[in-house]
Parts: structure tokens; C-alpha cells; sequence
RNA sequence: GGCGGCGUAGCCAAGUGGUAAGGCAGAGGUCUGCAAAACCUCCAUCACCGGUUCGACUCCGGUCGCCGCCUCCA
């Protein structure tokens, strides 16, 4: 049974989807005025996982995440840069989906544009105003906070406490200073539309009650977004939907802040690290590490120190990937018997236990803590059979391949690509011959210098090779040096294999190199 | 002032009424020609003070510290 924590009861609920099987998730997009950051990615982030997750558990779900293309920020930009509303928005929404695709994040289901929205805006405004619940004032139409009366159910607000902390010295048009506007009367030069009430834009919260009651429904399952945006977004939303008769989100979800310097991160403060400026420095499944071993309601610091953590672990899980998948290839038929099933039902058993921590308010954190301690127990067994005390079960380490891989793919982080490479089979000498079955011109030569014992030569070869980023030449020579017992030698190719960026390893299988990024 | 949340080892981070997952870093050891990697071992009594309980880190009350919202904000 999955649950999740509603901001709404402020607990965990088990989570029942309006219509049995599915579900529909709407989250709350940019506005399209600047580049991401960080703190901006985690809600698509959390909620593309969410998806994810419940798609794993069979479930058909819906993930809506809108995107804010007429606003007040972005005509503020627009005029100070002396170019269009139009322009700013297109340029910084192709960003947007430009930064959320290099993460690796599958698109929402629905991508609505405000704009896109204004026929279904103008509609359920008419209803506000024909159910009493709004009024027009010069051209501009504002919601009457006070007729509804679960005003504040969701950020826990009084009205009457709201109203002491209120500062802004009412505007004009409104009657009640805590009244917002769900339509906007346009001023010269800002993008409009006709309406009943003359031209203008929509207001700042209007736009996603119109877009979540259309492509989910009355009544739709969960609705996501920052802590932030509590009060007032997510509060008016409901406001303006529940006052128009149609029940609105069922489960709030509320992803903590990402902070900076101990402070949230916001363009305000000025701490912000743009997503695709720390995607120029780390891998999507570094960044993806980072966002995941923290609960999402949990405040997250931002540093480059996090992100080499992330970094390091999501190595670790990649070279215990790489190694079994090393081995399986490697095994012998003999051992693909299945003798360890100890080792299988391990990874069924994480499987499990992942699946519960991620069923319990979508805990990565402590379902990535199952993966690593499968991926630990695989190790322990492969140190095993490295030791001779038990024989190798290829078909054991390929349910541990299987369970991490799937399990990693819902969490949406990108599965590593094998960074093992081991020496062509034998001495320089044998590979060569093994080259003239694929025609490895480079190889053959390099297997007619060492038929020569033109050792120097060889080295030549590998260096190029090396620059080329193939070590292979360079294993197999390795391997000649130490199975020739010259030490010095296979010290000095090692520091070559270094300077390329490769970390040597030695097996009893040969010299193995893994890439470092 | 009002509302909400958080405080777990050197750092990060799960968890929970019956004596604390995992990651990073650190120490010692095994393996190795030397390394690297790996493996083994070690490293916390859960901010503080009271209370409830056979038993609390986990429940209740208080104290301190930190954070978010109350204005655009993921």
C-alpha cells in the first residue's frame, strides 16, 4: 500500500487514487522568466519520480506540470530588456525544457501553457463572479477571500491573523486587502486578451486551478509543489476552485527547500546555482544522486561538496554493476548453474524492502540505502569467490544486476554504462593472433614488434593508443611486463595509463582499467 | 506577532515504543612485486530538561538552537 504525507491533514494517508488504477499528479511549473536553478529543479524532480513510481506499481498516472508564460515577472523583464513578453517566455521555456531533458527527467504528460489556457481561465472566473465569490473592479476582477469559508485549511492560517500581518497598503481596485486578483485589466504594451471585462491577462493562481481541474479532473489525486508556495499559491487555488463548486486537489505534496548558505535558494538572496551551469560539472546521475538520498520533504543544502559525495556513491554502485556484469560475461558454463541462491533471493529480498521505503511517502533516501547494501552483499560474495571458497553463480549475479537496474530506472537515475575494460586475452603476442580474425591492423603490428621484442616500439604504440583513449594495447603490455616480472616497466606504463585518465587495476584475470571522468 | 517544520556519529542521511540502514571521510588488518580496487574489523545512545511506560531516540510538556511561510518565490 503506498501513502503519502498530506500537507492538507499534515500526515500520511494511503494514497487512493479517485479512479481505481490510476492516478493524476499535477505540479507547479516555472514561470518562464530566467533559467532554472537547483532549488527550481527538485519539485520536477520529486514529482517525475512520484509518476515514476506509481507507473512502477502499475498504476496509470498522469503527471501534469504547467508552464508560466504570461506574468508579471516576465513583463517586467520583457521591458526592461526592450524585447517582447513573447520572446522572453519562448526563450526561457525551450531552456527550461532544455535544462529538465539534460537531467534526464522524462517530459511531463501535459506541459499546459498559460496561454494556451485562457478560454477554460476566463470560464471559471465567470463562475466566481456569478457565484458571488468575485468581482470585477476597473476592468480587473479579484476573489473575495471572505465568502469562502475554508479560507487557510491548507496553510493552517486564520483569516483574521492573516489580516493583522497583511502590509501591503490596499490596492485601489480591491475591497478587501486580502483579495487577489484571478484577472488582470492590461495596461498599454502587456500582452492581453478579450474578456467579458475588457482586455487583460489572467491573475497569479488562477492558471493552475484551470489547467489541473482540465486535464485531471474535479477532484484529481495529488497536487505538488515547493513549501513555498503554501501560502498564498497553493491556498488560492483551492480558494478559487472549491468556491466554484468543484473540489480541487485531494493530496498536497510539499518538496522542502533547497538551501545555500544555510538560506533558502532564491534569486533574491542572490545564492543560486543554475541547473545547467552544475550539470556543466556533473553527470545527470550525480545530480539525480544528489536530490535522491535526501527525503524530499527534508530541506536540502546545496554544495559541490554534496554533489562529490553523490558522485562517489553513485560510483560505487556503478563499479559493483560493472564488476558483476564483468564476471557473468567471463563465467564458464559450469558455473551458470544457479548454486547460490542465497545470493538471488538477497536481491528479491532488496527488491522488497526497496519497494516499501519507496511505498512510504516515496522515501528514496532509505530505498537507495537498500540498493547499496545489495550491491554490498554482492561484493562480499564476489570476494568469496575471489578467495576460492565458493564457486561462481552467474545467475545469481545477474538478479543482482537486474533488481539494481530496474530499481534504479523507476528513480529515474540513469543506469551506468560498463567503465570495466580488461586486456585482450593473454600476452600482446596472443591477442595479435587473435587479431588476425578481426583484422586489428594495429594490433597485428603491435603483435609482430613483440614477436621482434621491440618492447620500446610497442610502448610507442600504446601511448598513441592511450591518447586515443584505448587501453587496451596498453593492458596487454602490461600484462607482458608483469609476466616477465619487469616491474619497472609496468610501473612506468601504469603512470602512462594514469596520465590518460585511467585507473589500473590488477586481477588475477589480467589488468583491468577503469575510466575516470 | 501568527502558522508550520527541523535538531540522529567528523560530514551527509534513513529509521523507530524494546537497546540505531546506508554513503563519504578516518584507523587497523588481509590481498598485491609495489599499488589500486575489493574484503574484514573498529568508530553514535539519537539538542537539553522533565513526564508517561516494564522499557523512549521514538509518545506528552517545557527549554534552547535553526529553517520556511505570512510579499514574488520550487
Amino acid at each position: 500500500m503506498i501513502r503519502l504525507f498530506n500537507s492538507l491533514t499534515q500526515q500520511k494517508e494511503p494514497f487512493q487514487p479517485r479512479d481505481p488504477g490510476r492516478a493524476g499528479i499535477y505540479c507547479c511549473g516555472p514561470t518562464v522568466y530566467n533559467l532554472v536553478h537547483i532549488g527550481n529543479a527538485r519539485p520536477y524532480v520529486t514529482f517525475a519520480v512520484l509518476r515514476s513510481w506509481l507507473r512502477h506499481r502499475g498504476l496509470d498516472a498522469t503527471l501534469v506540470v504547467n508552464i508560466t508564460d504570461v506574468d508579471d515577472k516576465i513583463i517586467a523583464k520583457a521591458a526592461a530588456e526592450g524585447r517582447t513578453s513573447e520572446k522572453i517566455a519562448g526563450q526561457y521555456t525551450a531552456a527550461y525544457i532544455a535544462d529538465t531533458d539534460r537531467l534526464g527527467l522524462p517530459r511531463p504528460d501535459v506541459e499546459p501553457r498559460a496561454t494556451e489556457m485562457i478560454p477554460e481561465i476566463i470560464d471559471l472566473v465567470c463562475t466566481l463572479i456569478s457565484g458571488g465569490h468575485a468581482y470585477v473592479s476597473d476592468g480587473s476582477v479579484y476573489f473575495r477571500v471572505r465568502s469562502f469559508a475554508d479560507y487557510g485549511k491548507l496553510s493552517k492560517q486564520r483569516i483574521d491573523e492573516l489580516e493583522e500581518g497583511v502590509r501591503v497598503e490596499g490596492e485601489p481596485g480591491k475591497a478587501d486587502p486580502l483579495d487577489f486578483a484571478v484577472w488582470k485589466a492590461a495596461k498599454p504594451g502587456e500582452p492581453s486578451w478579450d474578456s467579458p471585462w475588457g482586455r487583460g491577462r489572467p491573475g497569479w493562481h488562477i492558471e493552475c486551478s484551470a489547467m489541473g481541474l482540465r486535464y485531471l479532473g474535479a477532484g484529481f489525486d495529488v497536487h505538488g509543489g515547493g513549501r513555498d508556495l503554501i501560502f498564498p499559491h497553493h491556498e488560492n487555488e483551492i480558494a478559487q476552485s472549491e468556491a466554484a463548486g468543484l473540489p480541487f486537489a485531494r493530496v498536497w505534496m510539499h518538496n522542502g527547500m533547497i538551501r545555500s548558505d544555510g538560506e533558502k535558494m532564491a534569486k533574491s538572496v542572490g545564492n543560486i546555482f543554475l541547473l545547467r551551469e552544475v550539470l556543466d560539472r556533473y553527470e545527470p546521475a550525480t545530480v539525480m544522486m544528489y536530490f535522491l538520498t535526501t527525503h524530499y520533504r527534508s530541506p536540502l543544502e546545496f554544495s559541490t561538496e554534496k554533489l562529490d559525495e553523490a558522485q562517489a556513491a553513485y560510483q560505487r554502485l556503478a563499479d559493483v554493476l560493472a564488476d558483476l556484469e564483468f564476471r557473468i560475461g567471463s563465467a564458464d558454463r559450469a558455473a551458470r548453474q544457479g548454486e547460490w541462491p542465497d545470493l538471488t533471493l538477497r536481491a528479491e529480498t532488496a527488491r522488497l524492502a526497496f519497494a516499501e521505503h519507496m511505498d512510504d511517502d516515496l522515501n528514496t533516501a532509505g530505498a537507495l540505502g537498500e540498493l547499496f547494501g545489495l550491491a554490498a552483499e554482492a561484493r562480499r560474495y564476489l570476494a568469496e569467490v575471489d578467495r576460492g571458497e565458493t564457486p561462481l553463480d552467474a545467475e545469481a549475479l545477474a538478479a543482482v544486476c537486474e533488481v539494481v537496474r530496474e530499481l534504479l530506472a523507476a528513480l529515474l537515475i540513469p543506469a551506468p554504462t560498463s567503465s570495466l575494460t580488461l586486456t585482450p586475452a593473454g600476452s600482446v603476442r596472443g591477442a595479435a593472433a587473435g587479431a588476425c580474425a578481426t583484422g586489428d591492423v594495429a594490433l597485428l603490428s603491435a603483435g609482430r614488434l613483440a614477436a621482434e621484442e621491440r618492447w620500446d616500439d610497442i610502448a610507442l604504440v600504446c601511448e598513441d593508443r592511450l591518447a586515443c583513449g584505448d587501453a587496451s594495447y596498453a593492458c596487454a603490455l602490461r600484462d607482458h611486463y608483469r609476466a616477465t616480472r619487469d616491474f619497472a616497466g609496468a610501473d612506468r606504463l601504469r603512470e602512462l595509463m594514469h596520465a590518460a585518465g585511467f585507473e589500473v587495476r590488477d586481477t588475477p584475470q589480467g589488468t583491468q582499467v577503469v575510466k575516470k571522468s
